[in-house]
DNA sequence: TGATTTGTTAGACAAAGTCCAAACATTGGC
DNA sequence: GCCAATGTTTGGACTTTGTCTAACAAATCA
């Protein structure tokens, strides 16, 4: 387990650490992301971030997520055609995801392996490996 | 590999085989997605199927869609944000996924192990496993 | 035949996400 | 302090994917 308990300081430290000029919306987004550790689209973070007083538009939370993907800070997970999720552990790792509750839980990678897969295409790179179990209740 | 060419009477067979009444309809989107063999999108099939005269609409593409996969006639490959695949092969694979082309390669999944997976959560039980494989050219 | 079920349709609608020009900081120079 | 330059945020229009509904058509069955 990392550190729990996030303040909006470490967010501006974490954020200029990534070279990213921590904006008071900024700080606020991370800190949703961070302070919570878990998987949220962009739609629940607008809101707890405007949950008392509206502050911050769609189109900021919009262009701060791709801004923080684009620096490493958070992760996209998709696994629902419907939304993005947007994970702030951005370590080697992949998903349970509960398809009823609609729950994503992390599995870490490094305990995890691939085996017999086949060599990439000529040319190609891998970006990213994600693997996503998803998984029901018993008996339904 | 598979049967390579496929009428649209097997297609009509395929479909009462899987207990779906074989409508025109059904009939030409299923044989856009066997004939072809490709991960194709929404969007494409209904391109393909009206390419001549406008024939089908829309919400019978969905519609269609939906059933073929309730059906498990189809199956649905979410990795784009931005819109599902349908992939004609249901049988266990994986992909890679060509994130510069958004090409889909499947892989066999009878060769390859996953190792190492913690146990499920207590009373769940699993749907199926995805491994997606991101992939770009090399030196972008 | 009429009644019921099954499929299809157009178009209205909803939700996620993008785009853009205007407004708004924030900074540094003077 | 004032000014410009740069970077950020904003509302609202827009696009795209997908769903819904009510009407219509076709097949089934009695």
């Amino acid at each position: 387990m990392e550190k729990q308990h996030y303040t909006r300081d470490d967010m501006a430290g974490l954020l200029r650490g990534h070279g990213i000029n921590p904006t008071h919306q900024r700080i606020e987004i991370a800190y949703a992301l961070f302070s919570r550790q878990e998987h949220l689209s962009a739609d629940q973070i607008m809101a707890i971030v405007n949950d008392r007083h509206s502050e911050t538009s769609k189109a900021t939370v919009y262009n701060t997520l791709n801004l923080f993907k684009l620096h490493k800070l958070v992760r996209e997970v998709i696994v629902d055609p419907s939304k993005v999720f947007y994970d702030p552990n951005t370590g080697p790792h992949h998903h349970f995801y509960n398809l009823q509750s609609g729950e994503l839980i992390d599995i870490d990678a490094r305990d995890v392996q691939i085996q017999g897969l086949p060599a990439l295409p000529t040319g190609m790179v891998t970006e990213g490996v994600d693997v996503i179990i998803r998984i029901r209740p018993q008996h339904t």
